[in-house]
DNA sequence: TCTGGTCTGCGTACAGTGTGCGCATCGAAG
DNA sequence: CTTCGATGCGCACACTGTACGCAGACCAGA
């Protein structure tokens, strides 16, 4: 009874105190809902996108949203999609395959952490997507592998890929726990450390591992570049030693 | 109004109609609230647990559980640090040092495997977790990479755990998907084939790749853990070209 | 010009969610 | 016996995803 929080709500319909339709704006479409959703997501995380928000943003009431998409699900999906045309790799004929890998590989990281939320979406629906954009990203890494000279192309993607993915995933948590704490990263370094170091007090070479980490401290987001920058080398040495002589 | 949908609220509360407290049940504790949540999470993932549901399974209310936890998030950290105990690290004198990472990353992988929700909440959180389990599991790490005679023991281990993780994360995922279909993993794959290649068709070096996985078809899990070794060994194989002669 | 039919947006409603609040009950201590 | 802190719980609030059916907009054909 007491619900009604809307507007007042004519009791007798009349044709003259109807609002014409809005002419102006340029109607809901499937790209615009999927673009303002993206937004959304890259603001104010992955919890802040409800239905109801994203219609709002559009002019629009919830529901509305769903001539256009099947389910939130489904939204997420094409998000996913439509991000993962951002990632760049090189073409097949790249003269230096390592070069081309760590390209990918890098560009794959930053998407990631220009949209953290693309992780945790991974994680929870797998790489099942077969969306037109991620299809061809994997079809052009497959191109680069092969002709990098792989025996088993599938195999090497997956093996980088992982640690691409797996350091991402880690990143991008990270990052949003700094973002929600509003502060820059050093900051949030800065006041974890003392923290850090009490609970790792009783641990031998933790303790010692976190010296040499917090001497280093003052550019976390450098450090984290070196930190990727080596995993993968570490990776792309190995799959060198499979290469066929 | 029509909202008591509980059993008969007394219209005058008798001392005589109320029920005896419950003495054989014993009582809740945070303990108890831990290893049935995550009882409930590996039975039917993630987003089926509510706090309703386990305090339903507790025979309590579902409010009565935030004077044991205090948030349900938090109930997620002492999960996730709960199921870290089962990791196993081998002592940091194992003569081996790859044959001693090779378990610990085998075993970090079948806790994740056992548990698909634990990936998903570690994207979600990151590793700030500090819970005990986890500290102890990082502390043996450190041990053994540096026993190893790693000069720089905690890049090693964010590399080789990094592309753990990747793997692990999007095994569960892909496990979770097929669980929700209540198929075998076989007939899960067998069913998706056809689409697969059909999506796949406009794309050469997806479709060469798949033919070649579509091969080995029969027995998924296999795949995956030999998809997994392969991984390892490059990454360890990179790595130990690192360590000083 | 009128008539249908399809497409799009929306208001309402339902069954859930996490959790703050205050009351009722308990075992133990004084 | 009284008092007190700990514990469980019912209720309520604000919020979620989404099913359903109505109303207006547009367009094809008569």
């Amino acid at each position: 009874m007491s619900r009604s929080k809307t507007t007042d709500k004519n009791p007798i319909p009349s044709v003259w105190a109807r609002e014409r339709r809005r002419a102006d704006q340029p109607a809901l479409s499937r790209e615009a809902i999927v673009r303002e959703a993206i937004a959304m997501l890259d603001a104010d995380g992955i919890e802040a996108l409800s239905m109801r928000k994203l219609g709002a943003r559009l002019n629009a009431g919830a529901t509305s949203l769903y001539r256009h998409v099947a389910t939130k699900d489904e939204l997420m999906e094409l998000a996913v999609d439509e991000v993962a045309a951002e990632i760049h790799v090189p073409p097949a004929d790249s003269p230096d395959w390592r070069a081309a890998v760590t390209e990918a590989a890098g560009s794959f990281r930053a998407t990631a952490l220009r949209h953290p939320w693309l992780t945790l979406v991974l994680g929870q629906a797998g790489l099942a997507y077969l969306g037109p954009n991620y299809m061809t990203f994997s079809e052009r890494l497959a191109a680069l592998f092969t002709a990098a000279g792989f025996p088993e192309p599938s195999r090497a993607i997956d093996a980088v890929f992982s640690y691409v993915i797996g350091m991402s995933t880690t990143e991008a948590a990270w990052l949003t726990t700094v973002a929600r704490a509003g502060e820059t990263e050093s900051e949030f370094v800065a006041r974890l450390l003392p923290t850090a170091r009490q609970v790792s007090a009783g641990y031998d070479h933790l303790a010692a591992a976190e010296a040499t980490t917090a001497a280093q401290a003052a550019d976390p987001a450098r450090l984290r570049d070196d930190k990727f920058a080596y995993g993968l080398d570490v990776v792309l040495d190995g799959l060198a030693l499979r290469l066929p002589k």
